[in-house]
DNA sequence: CCTTACTCTTAATCTACCTTAAGGGTATTT
DNA sequence: AAATACCCTTAAGGTAGATTAAGAGTAAGG
């Protein structure tokens, strides 16, 4: 069963026994996404919390010229979500974007409350999920002020390396924050080494 | 009493009643820190989360030609720690430095958990600095990769309007992401509009 | 109060990265 | 199977921001 996934993911942190499982399965809500189909657009409120069992992800921000930015990539085992949006009840800055067929379990946000009052393990294994996601974030934000694209781009390579065949250049262009064709050049100077 | 600062911290999520209060500051240890002095350095395990009621302070990493590069400033009302070595007791990459002499409150991991497992509206604050300590982080990644050097500074003026006077742009080109010298430019520049 | 250590600015030169444009290639969709 | 949309690369010219150096101004600490 695919929802195993779902379980299985909790034993990087403190894992579930059945009753927990049980819970927990009973809050969320599996969807099947289709590629380039939205779960979130500018301006809507993030009703859920996702974690996603199978396929992938893009969650991107679009500016005045309308360039897309790519925040975040989510493949099987990641989570996601718009933090403001979600917690604070504001309209969505970033849209959320299958780039593959996926399969998604959701969360709602007073079903995460629940789960939260009714069992600390399940407070204390959210917490450190987003302790990580902060984690991941932070270093972002000291490569993107003190390293190169090269450096960069070496960077994502290593810590994403089954994201790499998944996406197409121009995606992770827009991940580093340089245009294609740099990144083009990029790589074939990282060839001539 | 500078405690209250502490407490009143919590009147922006949950207020704490007189027991809580109590229950806290049993936990916190007050110190004055000078002008220079590290509270964390590299390699150092951060055993403290960090509230800062007077004073400031930034974090910083230093990259292999030695120069630092910022991640965060924490002034009056700000929590401040090295997220990785506190939670999994790994090496600190990061230092921690007085621009201010200052007077903190430091919280230990055991004694924090204690809070937590005594009393669900801890766990709920804390989830609630860190995730928009994750608010933050993720602007500036957006900022990082999205905007101009001036732009960045526009930003941070309007951010942060409480620190503009109390920080060298030495230390804000530093957290922007540039050199004091283009800083310096921008600003001229900023001026002729 | 004096000294020493920072800090800010300017300007010239240099480099990383962007923009525009164009051609060929590879998936997706019909 | 054809059509269409998307993707990758190359190259020329342009701009944002780095580097180096130097002089003047300001703050910190003894």
């Amino acid at each position: 069963m695919i929802i195993e996934k779902l379980f299985s993911n909790f034993d990087n942190y403190l894992p579930l026994n059945s009753a927990e499982k049980q819970d927990l399965a009973g809050r969320v809500i599996q969807r099947k996404i289709k590629r380039k189909q939205f779960i979130l657009q500018e301006n809507d409120i993030c009703k859920h919390y996702t974690f996603v069992a199978e396929g992938c992800f893009k969650k991107f921000q679009v500016d005045d010229k309308g360039t897309e930015h790519n925040l975040q990539f989510a493949a099987e085992g990641d989570w996601l979500m718009e933090i403001v949006s979600f917690y604070l009840e504001k309209p969505s800055r970033v849209y959320i974007e299958a780039i593959e067929p996926s399969v998604i379990f959701q969360i709602s946000k007073p079903d995460l409350y629940h789960l939260y009052d009714s069992n600390p393990k399940f407070d204390r294994n959210f917490r450190v999920i987003i302790e990580n996601r902060l984690v991941e974030t932070e270093n972002r934000v000291l490569q993107a002020i003190s390293s190169t694209a090269e450096e960069r781009y070496l960077a994502f390579i290593k810590q994403y390396p089954h994201l790499l065949s998944r996406l197409p250049n121009t995606q992770i262009a827009s991940y580093l924050g340089i245009t294609p064709e740099f990144l083009s050049k990029v790589r074939k100077d990282l060839l001539k080494k």
